[in-house]
DNA sequence: TTGAAAGCGCTAACAA
DNA sequence: TTGTTAGCGCTTTCAA
């Protein structure tokens, strides 16, 4: 069959000069191409100054006429490295994905690996599902977001060895490392700014409790006496904000809603106002998340900051150690922050 | 060297008995252990009918034993096939990418076919940089923002035969299949709708001039003889259509404002509010994208429609073909469409 | 129903 | 400085 691989090449070669290759070449097609053997045509890609240079222009000159690009699959498999990392997150479509992913895209980068993502709509099987789809195509690590898990999951990455990280939550005793913030805490903070400023009768408004961050959110307050809270729970958005306000305006009036994500604050205040109350005169409006545009809606939006830039750098810092030096990293509690602004005011 | 490999094999085997394997079990291994050929191991794998039970058996409890995983680059390298893509998009820290973004997701994973994100921040030659990177990785295709791109993309996507789309653009003159709306009468539609009713000072805000979407919206706009426009450049978020906000008001004060981007009429919105104006009675103000908090906001946002979502499904299934059956897809225009909302009304 | 063996495209050890 | 060649882990004929 060393004659029928000549054969091939040949007709390849005479074919390339008058219409396109059929199949694109191969190391071995260059080497015959320059007239030099595959080693030598390897060297001028990894360590091009241990080729004489007359040699390394002719095989410089046989890749361009054949538009040889290397295979990266060959390239994996002899280095047993893909390059790449995937991530596992609720959805895309969420101005908090979206700062994390940035940023760990941009951490990743630096260390020259890439991200692929999936979605999981908070669903354990579907993550599941797609945790296996990332290994199948080489993925050298994993971030999942929040601690819930279908329990095949973890024979799949204990299995594969696989380095994983859970984001967007803290937990040191959590059977993987976690990078994230005290979902717990901070919901406490955000209604300790809101008693503290007199407010007894509060609105809770959360998305759905599928998702374990929301869920420790709303335990958090669910433990304290002190005041009078009714919890709505709505769809994660503008929408679902200003769905639940309509709820909760027609019932006994609150003297603040407190938003357990900006993005419902943000629903959450224009629909107040389109019922001619003013914030925070008429009504106290708090969220959680700090995003972005948060701190430019009208009024300002009081809310807790959550690190979430700082997180996403922090995990491609983490997940980058373990994947190419081994390296487990330790769990990280990153601090949220009270951030007062014009959305909040005296209970009156 | 058989010696050695079956010795090899013979020493894994033997140790992983008494603590964990230090290398990662391949099919040769799984064979040995269940005494079976690497064929049958791999006829397990792939046509499961083909295999007696008891043989099959014997074999999975195998690669259940020596926690075999298969290896993602040993199998692309005999089908020539990674199973994923990329996407090349200015930043992740954008609605409106993040909207792209998930429903590209959803639909190549219904085509079984993963994504890879990368961040050019409307930058050619870090376009060009990681478009290398993804195709070092082995990505199949390419999706990529817009029609600028660095003189070498070209030649790069060409040597590998890349397929590659472009979208949030549209035209069909271009060298590779755009997917995307009409940039140029979006932001005309925007204006008319403006100066429909009345308006004839606008501020337009807008953000980068790099980014060639915006560079169309603002060019189509300039043309316009008949309405007194004034131009700010601003950043492309909510502070920036604040900041832009505050510039316009110190001058001689306009009767609307557009925006051509949401996020930029945002920000707008709430500046405007903050300087006790009423919108819309003393200032329009007009978006152009439709993020799906537009409609959420107070007062809600007049725009137009940009179908981002849809363009994720069809540029997912354009890709998909291209990749999977060699289809080049044609280029396809979007419809945009004009909401109007509450933040626009007559000048007066 | 199974096994032997030839590749896939590349790297790297070793020889020349 | 260059070439020969044995793998990497898997799939896929072809024979048995």
């Amino acid at each position: 069959m060393q004659e029928r691989q000549g054969g091939v090449i040949e007709s390849r070669a005479v074919r390339m000069n008058k219409t396109a290759m059929r199949k694109r070449a191969n190391l071995r097609d260059v080497a015959a191409e320059a007239g030099v053997s595959v080693a030598t045509v390897s060297r001028v890609m990894n360590s091009p100054a241990t080729v004489a240079p007359a040699t390394r222009e002719r095989v410089e000159g046989a890749m361009r006429r054949l538009q040889w690009v290397p295979s990266a699959a060959a390239r994996a498999i002899n280095s047993g490295r893909t390059r790449f990392v995937g991530a596992l997150v609720p959805t895309l479509d969420s101005d908090i994905f979206a700062r994390v992913l940035a940023n760990l895209e941009q951490g990743l980068t630096a260390q020259r690996l890439s991200l692929v993502v999936a979605t999981t709509d908070d669903d354990p099987d579907i993550e599941l599902a797609k945790a296996r789809a990332l290994l199948d195509i080489g993925a050298e690590g994993l971030i999942v977001s929040g601690m819930t898990r279908s329990p095949d999951f973890d024979e799949l990455v204990a299995r594969a060895r696989l380095p994983v990280i859970a984001i967007s939550c803290h937990d040191p005793d959590y059977r993987m490392p976690t990078i994230g913030y005290d979902n717990h805490g901070a919901a406490l903070a955000a209604l300790s700014h809101l008693t503290g400023l007199g407010h007894r009768r509060i609105a809770v408004l959360h998305g759905p409790l599928r998702n374990d961050r929301t869920q420790r959110r709303v335990l958090a307050l669910q433990g304290q006496g002190d005041a009078d809270l009714t919890f709505h729970e709505t769809t994660l958005s503008t929408a679902g904000g200003c769905q639940a306000v309509r709820g909760v305006l027609s019932g006994r009036r609150p003297s603040a809603i407190l938003c357990l994500s900006d993005v419902i604050a943000a629903g959450a205040m224009a629909e107040v106002q389109r019922h001619g109350l003013r914030i925070p005169d008429d009504m106290s409006v708090m969220g959680l998340d700090d995003l972005p545009g948060s701190a430019h809606l009208y009024p300002a939006l009081s809310t807790i900051h959550l690190p979430v830039s700082r997180m996403g750098r922090a995990v491609a810092d983490a997940l980058a150690g373990w994947v190419e030096r081994d390296e487990k990293p330790d769990p990280q509690l990153l601090d949220h922050e009270l951030v007062v602004r014009a959305s909040t005011g005296p209970c009156r």
